[in-house]
DNA sequence: CACCATGTTCCTTG
DNA sequence: CCAAGGAACATGGT
Protein backbone atom coordinates (compact mmCIF):
# COMPACT_ATOMS: atom_id res chain seq x y z
CA UNK A 1 0.00 0.00 0.00
CA UNK A 2 1.12 3.90 0.20
CA UNK A 3 3.05 4.22 3.02
CA UNK A 4 3.25 7.31 5.32
CA UNK A 5 4.64 9.03 3.18
CA UNK A 6 2.52 8.65 0.02
CA UNK A 7 -0.90 8.84 1.87
CA UNK A 8 0.88 12.50 3.76
CA UNK A 9 1.31 13.56 0.11
CA UNK A 10 -2.18 12.73 -0.82
CA UNK A 11 -4.16 13.80 1.67
CA UNK A 12 -2.17 17.49 1.51
CA UNK A 13 -3.13 17.26 -2.17
CA UNK A 14 -6.78 16.28 -1.68
CA UNK A 15 -7.83 18.04 1.79
CA UNK A 16 -8.14 21.81 -0.22
CA UNK A 17 -10.06 20.26 -2.92
CA UNK A 18 -12.79 18.57 -0.76
CA UNK A 19 -13.27 20.86 1.87
CA UNK A 20 -16.52 22.21 1.69
CA UNK A 21 -18.34 20.06 -1.25
CA UNK A 22 -21.17 18.46 -0.64
CA UNK A 23 -22.08 14.97 -1.13
CA UNK A 24 -24.65 14.55 -3.56
CA UNK A 25 -24.55 10.52 -4.02
CA UNK A 26 -22.77 7.61 -3.20
CA UNK A 27 -22.04 4.66 -5.24
CA UNK A 28 -20.35 1.21 -3.87
CA UNK A 29 -19.46 -0.99 -6.50
CA UNK A 30 -17.55 -3.14 -4.02
CA UNK A 31 -19.68 -3.91 -0.54
CA UNK A 32 -16.66 -5.56 0.59
CA UNK A 33 -14.55 -2.48 0.85
CA UNK A 34 -17.12 -0.66 3.15
CA UNK A 35 -17.30 -0.89 7.07
CA UNK A 36 -19.26 -0.98 9.00
CA UNK A 37 -21.40 -3.67 6.06
CA UNK A 38 -24.65 -2.41 4.57
CA UNK A 39 -24.43 -0.35 1.83
CA UNK A 40 -27.85 1.15 2.78
CA UNK A 41 -26.74 2.83 6.22
CA UNK A 42 -22.88 3.70 4.39
CA UNK A 43 -25.11 5.65 1.95
CA UNK A 44 -27.58 7.48 4.34
CA UNK A 45 -24.83 8.35 6.53
CA UNK A 46 -22.98 10.49 4.07
CA UNK A 47 -25.20 11.51 1.00
CA UNK A 48 -25.63 15.17 1.99
CA UNK A 49 -22.57 15.06 4.64
CA UNK A 50 -20.35 18.14 3.55
CA UNK A 51 -16.26 17.60 3.66
CA UNK A 52 -14.46 19.68 6.45
CA UNK A 53 -11.20 17.99 6.75
CA UNK A 54 -8.90 15.56 5.87
CA UNK A 55 -5.90 14.66 8.04
CA UNK A 56 -3.76 11.42 8.13
CA UNK A 57 -3.20 9.13 11.15
CA UNK A 58 -0.61 6.31 10.01
CA UNK A 59 -1.50 4.64 6.43
CA UNK A 60 -5.12 5.74 7.48
CA UNK A 61 -7.34 8.98 5.56
CA UNK A 62 -9.55 10.53 7.97
CA UNK A 63 -11.98 12.65 6.24
CA UNK A 64 -14.52 14.92 8.16
CA UNK A 65 -17.63 15.69 7.31
CA UNK A 66 -20.55 17.47 8.79
CA UNK A 67 -24.16 16.76 7.91
CA UNK A 68 -25.21 20.48 8.80
CA UNK A 69 -23.96 23.83 10.15
CA UNK A 70 -25.56 22.72 13.66
CA UNK A 71 -24.46 19.17 13.62
CA UNK A 72 -21.00 18.13 14.87
CA UNK A 73 -18.70 16.68 12.52
CA UNK A 74 -18.36 12.71 11.79
CA UNK A 75 -15.44 10.94 10.65
CA UNK A 76 -14.75 8.71 7.56
CA UNK A 77 -11.99 6.70 7.42
CA UNK A 78 -10.12 5.49 4.59
CA UNK A 79 -7.32 3.22 4.28
CA UNK A 80 -5.97 2.43 0.88
CA UNK A 81 -4.46 -1.69 1.13
CA UNK A 82 -2.19 -2.70 -1.25
CA UNK A 83 -3.33 -0.42 -4.42
CA UNK A 84 -5.83 1.54 -3.60
CA UNK A 85 -5.96 4.68 -5.15
CA UNK A 86 -8.00 8.36 -4.47
CA UNK A 87 -7.90 11.16 -6.71
CA UNK A 88 -10.80 13.59 -8.01
CA UNK A 89 -12.14 13.56 -11.37
CA UNK A 90 -14.61 15.48 -13.57
CA UNK A 91 -18.03 14.40 -12.92
CA UNK A 92 -19.44 12.26 -16.39
CA UNK A 93 -16.06 10.81 -17.02
CA UNK A 94 -15.98 7.24 -17.38
CA UNK A 95 -15.14 5.26 -14.17
CA UNK A 96 -11.82 2.91 -13.71
CA UNK A 97 -11.87 -0.25 -14.09
CA UNK A 98 -11.51 -1.75 -10.23
CA UNK A 99 -13.54 1.80 -9.13
CA UNK A 100 -14.70 0.55 -5.48
CA UNK A 101 -16.56 3.56 -4.56
CA UNK A 102 -17.17 6.82 -5.85
CA UNK A 103 -19.01 9.78 -4.23
CA UNK A 104 -20.51 12.46 -6.62
CA UNK A 105 -19.53 15.85 -5.39
CA UNK A 106 -21.03 18.24 -8.39
CA UNK A 107 -18.69 19.40 -10.08
CA UNK A 108 -16.48 16.51 -9.55
CA UNK A 109 -16.49 12.97 -8.48
CA UNK A 110 -14.07 11.09 -5.63
CA UNK A 111 -12.81 8.03 -6.80
CA UNK A 112 -11.75 5.43 -4.78
CA UNK A 113 -9.93 2.78 -7.16
CA UNK A 114 -8.50 -0.04 -5.85
CA UNK A 115 -7.46 -3.45 -7.88
CA UNK A 116 -7.12 -5.69 -5.27
CA UNK A 117 -10.28 -4.38 -2.81
CA UNK A 118 -7.70 -4.90 -0.23
CA UNK A 119 -8.28 -1.29 0.91
CA UNK A 120 -11.21 -0.26 3.15
CA UNK A 121 -13.60 2.88 3.76
CA UNK A 122 -15.27 2.85 6.89
CA UNK A 123 -17.62 4.62 9.78
CA UNK A 124 -15.86 2.98 12.47
CA UNK A 125 -12.88 4.85 13.71
CA UNK A 126 -11.80 2.39 16.44
CA UNK A 127 -8.75 1.49 14.04
CA UNK A 128 -7.25 4.13 15.09
CA UNK A 129 -7.22 4.08 18.64
CA UNK A 130 -4.95 1.02 17.99
CA UNK A 131 -2.24 2.91 16.33
CA UNK A 132 1.39 4.07 17.74
CA UNK A 133 2.71 7.44 17.70
CA UNK A 134 3.03 9.24 14.48
CA UNK A 135 7.18 9.37 13.89
CA UNK A 136 7.37 12.41 12.44
CA UNK A 137 6.04 14.28 15.45
CA UNK A 138 8.17 15.80 17.67
CA UNK A 139 6.27 13.36 20.60
CA UNK A 140 7.49 10.87 18.85
CA UNK A 141 11.16 10.23 20.61
CA UNK A 142 13.96 7.59 20.05
CA UNK A 143 12.78 6.84 23.70
CA UNK A 144 9.33 5.98 22.20
CA UNK A 145 11.39 3.54 19.91
CA UNK A 146 13.49 2.09 22.29
CA UNK A 147 10.65 0.89 24.10
CA UNK A 148 8.84 -0.33 21.50
CA UNK A 149 11.81 -2.97 21.00
CA UNK A 150 13.15 -3.55 24.06
CA UNK A 151 12.59 -7.06 25.15
CA UNK A 152 11.66 -8.46 21.51
CA UNK A 153 13.27 -11.28 19.71
CA UNK A 154 11.90 -10.15 16.64
CA UNK A 155 13.77 -9.23 13.84
CA UNK A 156 13.74 -5.13 13.65
CA UNK A 157 12.77 -5.34 10.41
CA UNK A 158 9.86 -6.76 11.65
CA UNK A 159 9.25 -4.47 14.44
CA UNK A 160 8.79 -1.45 12.58
CA UNK A 161 6.11 -2.94 10.37
CA UNK A 162 4.30 -3.38 13.30
CA UNK A 163 1.77 -0.33 13.51
CA UNK A 164 1.14 0.04 17.25
CA UNK A 165 4.82 0.46 17.52
CA UNK A 166 5.02 3.31 14.95
CA UNK A 167 2.11 4.45 12.79
CA UNK A 168 2.59 4.55 8.92
CA UNK A 169 5.91 2.49 8.08
CA UNK A 170 5.46 -0.30 5.47
CA UNK A 171 7.55 -2.81 3.51
CA UNK A 172 9.54 -0.10 1.70
CA UNK A 173 10.68 2.31 4.31
CA UNK A 174 11.66 -0.19 6.73
CA UNK A 175 14.02 -1.27 4.34
CA UNK A 176 15.28 2.25 3.39
CA UNK A 177 15.23 3.59 7.52
CA UNK A 178 17.53 0.16 8.44
CA UNK A 179 19.60 1.20 5.43
CA UNK A 180 19.91 4.57 5.94
CA UNK A 181 20.77 3.82 9.84
CA UNK A 182 23.20 0.89 8.63
CA UNK A 183 21.50 -1.80 10.60
CA UNK A 184 20.97 -5.45 9.09
CA UNK A 185 17.43 -6.01 9.21
CA UNK A 186 17.88 -9.37 10.80
CA UNK A 187 19.17 -7.92 14.37
CA UNK A 188 16.85 -8.93 17.08
CA UNK A 189 15.32 -5.43 17.86
CA UNK A 190 15.95 -6.00 21.81
CA UNK A 191 19.90 -6.27 21.60
CA UNK A 192 20.14 -2.72 19.95
CA UNK A 193 22.16 -0.86 21.54
CA UNK A 194 20.92 2.81 22.82
CA UNK A 195 23.13 4.31 20.23
CA UNK A 196 21.98 1.90 17.64
CA UNK A 197 18.57 2.84 18.39
CA UNK A 198 18.46 6.69 18.54
CA UNK A 199 20.37 6.04 15.03
CA UNK A 200 17.71 4.15 13.31
CA UNK A 201 15.06 6.83 15.16
CA UNK A 202 16.96 10.08 13.52
CA UNK A 203 17.22 7.73 10.11
CA UNK A 204 13.39 6.60 10.53
CA UNK A 205 12.74 10.71 10.40
CA UNK A 206 14.84 11.57 7.94
CA UNK A 207 13.54 9.31 5.43
CA UNK A 208 10.41 10.04 5.94
CA UNK A 209 10.52 13.53 6.25
CA UNK A 210 12.51 13.41 2.84
CA UNK A 211 10.09 11.04 0.86
CA UNK A 212 7.53 13.58 1.84
CA UNK A 213 8.97 16.19 0.65
CA UNK A 214 10.29 14.49 -2.51
CA UNK A 215 6.41 13.38 -3.20
CA UNK A 216 5.42 17.02 -2.76
CA UNK A 217 8.20 18.10 -4.84
CA UNK A 218 7.45 15.42 -7.60
CA UNK A 219 4.93 16.37 -10.66
CA UNK A 220 2.59 13.55 -10.37
CA UNK A 221 -0.62 12.76 -12.09
CA UNK A 222 -3.45 12.33 -9.55
CA UNK A 223 -5.68 11.00 -11.41
CA UNK A 224 -3.51 8.42 -12.55
CA UNK A 225 -5.59 6.12 -14.30
CA UNK A 226 -3.49 3.19 -15.77
CA UNK A 227 -0.60 4.19 -14.30
CA UNK A 228 1.28 1.87 -11.85
CA UNK A 229 4.76 2.64 -11.21
CA UNK A 230 7.20 2.87 -8.93
CA UNK A 231 7.09 6.44 -9.35
CA UNK A 232 5.50 7.17 -5.65
CA UNK A 233 2.48 5.33 -6.16
CA UNK A 234 0.77 7.67 -8.47
CA UNK A 235 2.27 8.20 -12.34
CA UNK A 236 4.05 11.21 -13.65
CA UNK A 237 2.33 14.42 -14.83
CA UNK A 238 2.32 13.82 -18.61
CA UNK A 239 5.31 15.54 -20.07
CA UNK A 240 7.44 15.75 -16.86
CA UNK A 241 10.97 15.16 -17.00
CA UNK A 242 11.93 11.65 -15.97
CA UNK A 243 14.93 12.33 -13.66
CA UNK A 244 13.07 11.59 -10.75
CA UNK A 245 12.95 8.11 -10.78
CA UNK A 246 15.96 7.48 -8.89
CA UNK A 247 14.30 7.66 -5.36
CA UNK A 248 14.70 4.42 -3.39
CA UNK A 249 18.20 2.96 -2.14
CA UNK A 250 17.55 -0.06 -1.43
CA UNK A 251 14.11 -1.76 -1.80
CA UNK A 252 13.50 -3.70 -5.31
CA UNK A 253 17.38 -3.51 -5.83
CA UNK A 254 18.52 -6.57 -4.95
CA UNK A 255 21.22 -7.37 -7.45
CA UNK A 256 22.12 -3.88 -7.59
CA UNK A 257 25.33 -2.18 -6.05
CA UNK A 258 24.84 -0.84 -2.82
CA UNK A 259 24.68 3.40 -3.51
CA UNK A 260 27.35 3.43 -0.40
CA UNK A 261 30.09 0.59 -1.19
CA UNK A 262 28.81 -1.06 -3.97
CA UNK A 263 28.14 -4.88 -2.73
CA UNK A 264 24.95 -6.40 -4.30
CA UNK A 265 22.08 -5.66 -2.38
CA UNK A 266 20.05 -9.07 -1.16
CA UNK A 267 16.76 -9.62 -1.12
CA UNK A 268 15.66 -12.03 1.90
CA UNK A 269 12.10 -13.27 3.11
CA UNK A 270 11.09 -12.27 6.62
CA UNK A 271 7.76 -12.96 7.63
CA UNK A 272 6.80 -13.63 4.16
CA UNK A 273 7.68 -10.18 3.17
CA UNK A 274 10.57 -9.53 1.01
CA UNK A 275 13.73 -7.15 3.03
CA UNK A 276 16.23 -5.24 0.88
CA UNK A 277 19.94 -4.25 2.54
CA UNK A 278 23.60 -4.21 1.86
CA UNK A 279 25.03 -7.29 3.11
CA UNK A 280 28.23 -4.59 4.11
CA UNK A 281 26.77 -1.89 5.27
CA UNK A 282 24.65 -3.47 7.20
CA UNK A 283 25.50 -4.93 10.54
C1' DC B 1 2.80 -21.91 -15.63
C1' DA B 2 5.84 -19.66 -12.02
C1' DC B 3 6.63 -16.01 -8.96
C1' DC B 4 6.14 -11.43 -7.35
C1' DA B 5 3.55 -7.24 -5.43
C1' DT B 6 3.90 -0.25 -0.98
C1' DG B 7 -1.34 -4.45 3.80
C1' DT B 8 -4.18 -6.31 7.41
C1' DT B 9 -6.43 -9.88 9.83
C1' DC B 10 -7.22 -14.32 11.39
C1' DC B 11 -5.87 -18.87 12.57
C1' DT B 12 -2.77 -22.52 14.04
C1' DT B 13 1.31 -24.19 16.06
C1' DG B 14 5.16 -24.15 19.12
C1' DC C 1 1.64 -14.35 26.77
C1' DC C 2 4.76 -14.27 22.74
C1' DA C 3 6.54 -15.44 18.15
C1' DA C 4 6.38 -17.55 13.71
C1' DG C 5 4.20 -19.12 9.78
C1' DG C 6 0.55 -19.58 6.66
C1' DA C 7 -3.68 -18.45 4.53
C1' DA C 8 -7.05 -15.41 3.06
C1' DC C 9 -8.55 -11.39 0.60
C1' DA C 10 -8.05 -10.35 -5.36
C1' DT C 11 -5.84 -8.83 -9.50
C1' DG C 12 -2.22 -7.87 -12.44
C1' DG C 13 2.73 -7.62 -14.06
C1' DT C 14 6.81 -9.98 -15.57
Amino acid sequence: MPELPEVEVLVRHLAPLLEGRRVRDVQVFRPRVIRPVGVGAFRRALVGATFVGLTRRGKYLRFRLRRSANHSAFSLLGHLGMTGRMFLQPAHTPLPKHAAVVFALGPVTLVHEDTRYFGRLSLDTRALGALGPEPLEPAFTSDDLARGLARSRQAVKLRLLDQSLVAGIGNIYASEALFAARLSPQRAAGKLSLAEVRNLWRSLRRVLAQAVAWGSTVPLDWRGSGHRDRLFYYGLAAGAPDYYVERLRVYGRAGQPCPRCRTAIRRIVQAGRSTFFCPCCQR
